[in-house]
DNA sequence: CCTGTGACGTCCC
DNA sequence: TGGGACGCCACAG
């Protein structure tokens, strides 16, 4: 009966809500283990159906003091993102250094040696 | 409805 | 190695 939507499952615009999309981007942060770090297009290709833009929104919209380890994802070329307003990126630094993540020279992260890639 | 913006990524020089 | 152009797309006003 294709005609009653009772059926959640067959309907793919319930069933990919921005509320199921973000809660999916979040589970996959979720398990970025301490001292390792995901892109965000890394995680936009593992949840599909978003772009790394829309991973980097999600982010945006954790509230503060959230439980989700947002300082896990960078960006592709191993930097932490700049921000419009706060200062969160000194913020995910600090976090990411207590997590013993190092730096370069450059303030970027190597992907090769931290990253939580194919997860 | 239209426009500007942004926690991005890829390509090109 | 670095930096600009573009594509992308949800969201706010």
């Amino acid at each position: 009966m294709p005609k009653t939507t009772s059926s959640v499952a067959n309907s793919p615009k319930a069933d990919r809500s921005l509320d199921s999309l973000y809660a999916r981007i979040y589970a996959r942060v979720r398990r970025i283990p301490a001292g390792r770090v995901s892109t965000y297009g890394h995680i936009a290709r593992l949840v599909g159906g978003c772009s790394a833009r829309q991973v980097g929104y999600a982010m945006a919209a954790l509230p503060e003091g959230s439980r989700i380890p947002w300082q896990r994802v960078i960006n592709a070329k191993g930097e932490i993102s700049c921000r419009k307003h706060g200062n969160g990126a000194d913020n995910q630094r600090a976090r990411l250094l207590a997590e013993k993540i190092q730096f370069d020279s450059k303030g970027r992260i190597d992907l090769r040696r931290y990253g939580w890639l194919s997860h």
